[in-house]
DNA sequence: CCTACCGATCGGTAGG
DNA sequence: CCTACCGATCGGTAGG
């Protein structure tokens, strides 16, 4: 009988917990992501994670097996955002109904939408701060700029081929259009990164509308 | 006679020294720098650079007194460097003097002198990985942007005051060329980093043409 | 999830 | 420029 009791007790607990309270796996990963977005990883200690957490260092280990192991779940983030955001239409079609001006404007929506959450800000802060050294880091971003890279090659010798804009060399226009972006995280992740809420969506859209004009006005036949 | 013949041998060893080799605080900056260019600052220790000068580790503190002052001294190079570069002709002379194109291409080749020697590449690199967490390379950074996009939206303002250029805002236009160059860098020094000489050269190259002649192109009446 | 502990390594110093 | 040493801190583990 005291069993029994003790097991719906046990039940109710973790109901409560799972709906009201976030798992201690989870606590460690967004008191890690903070604490390395502010101070970046090698000078953030395992004693430094478990007291912002409130528990003991040697208890982070019942759930990362190594410091480098946190870092990798704090990666997982982008990887399954990037994969949820982005156009689910067929590219021609996107390309003819919105025209050059149109499909831009939906590109920059879409990074809009992918940036707004502060999480994705300092998640990106981390890889960042981190790309140079952190072999995992290093090739996500090589993989993220080649993939946009090609991918703007297509949309930019689809529309010359289609005659919407000028005859310009598509691996030349994607690398202007998508460079200015890693310019502007480079300028603000890196270089004067301040930490107060919505200050990166604040420059980004000033930033790149003035880019999109330039951009499209370039382009223009 | 002995103590002459001593002090003779001696003068002549510096003097040959000062032709040939080196000063221990040079072969200090040289190793560090090679080390971090390699790996980082973090993860050099104080032991691996005195190990590749050849002398032990407390010796290092005879020429600096922290590992801190040996990074500031790698960064008097690019500083000092800095200053020789540019033209030294008015600005308003050079402009109408050389056109757009011709302006634009002799900045290119001041871009490629300013970065031609390896130990240039080397700095860059140490400059590119340490820019989230050392103050004063953020300085570096900030002041050298902030100056390179002063300098290019007056350039730009200039050109259009003369009727050189279309009607554009000279503030996106410096965006636009300057950014590039940081994209270059980035993707280069932090993410395909590879030490053999020259490569940066050759990357930048192919990279810049194709901007250059994009650009130029957009701006032309 | 805790207490208690480990070896390794760090930047830097004393004193010659 | 050297030998010898320092306290501090690190990531990680044993054992409960």
């Amino acid at each position: 009988m005291v069993k029994m009791a003790d097991k719906k007790q046990q039940i109710t607990e973790v109901k409560i917990k799972a709906a009201s309270v976030a798992s201690t796996k989870d606590r460690i990963l967004d008191a890690a992501l903070e604490l390395f977005a502010r101070k970046g990883f090698d000078a953030v200690s395992m004693r430094e994670i478990a007291e912002e957490v409130g528990i003991q260092k040697s208890s982070l280990y019942s759930h990362f097996k190594s410091k480098d192991e946190i870092l990798d779940g704090i990666m997982e983030f982008p990887a399954t955002e990037l994969t949820l955001v982005g156009p689910k239409e067929e590219l021609d079609t996107l390309i003819d109904n919105l025209g050059l001006e149109g499909f831009m404007m939906m590109s920059n929506g879409v990074f809009r939408d992918w940036m707004k959450s502060q999480k994705m800000e300092k998640v990106w802060r981390v890889l960042c701060i981190e790309m140079y050294h952190n072999e995992k880091i290093q090739a996500f971003f090589s993989n993220f700029i080649d993939g946009a890279i090609s991918f703007w090659t297509l949309v930019f010798s689809k529309m010359a081929a289609k005659g919407m804009i000028k005859p310009l060399d598509p691996a030349v226009l994607a690398n202007e259009y998508f460079g200015q972006y890693i310019y502007l995280f480079i300028e603000y992740f890196l270089i004067k990164y301040d930490n107060t809420p919505g200050s990166f969506k604040r420059m980004a859209e000033k930033s790149i509308e003035g880019h999109m004009i330039f951009f499209v006005e370039a382009l223009k036949k």
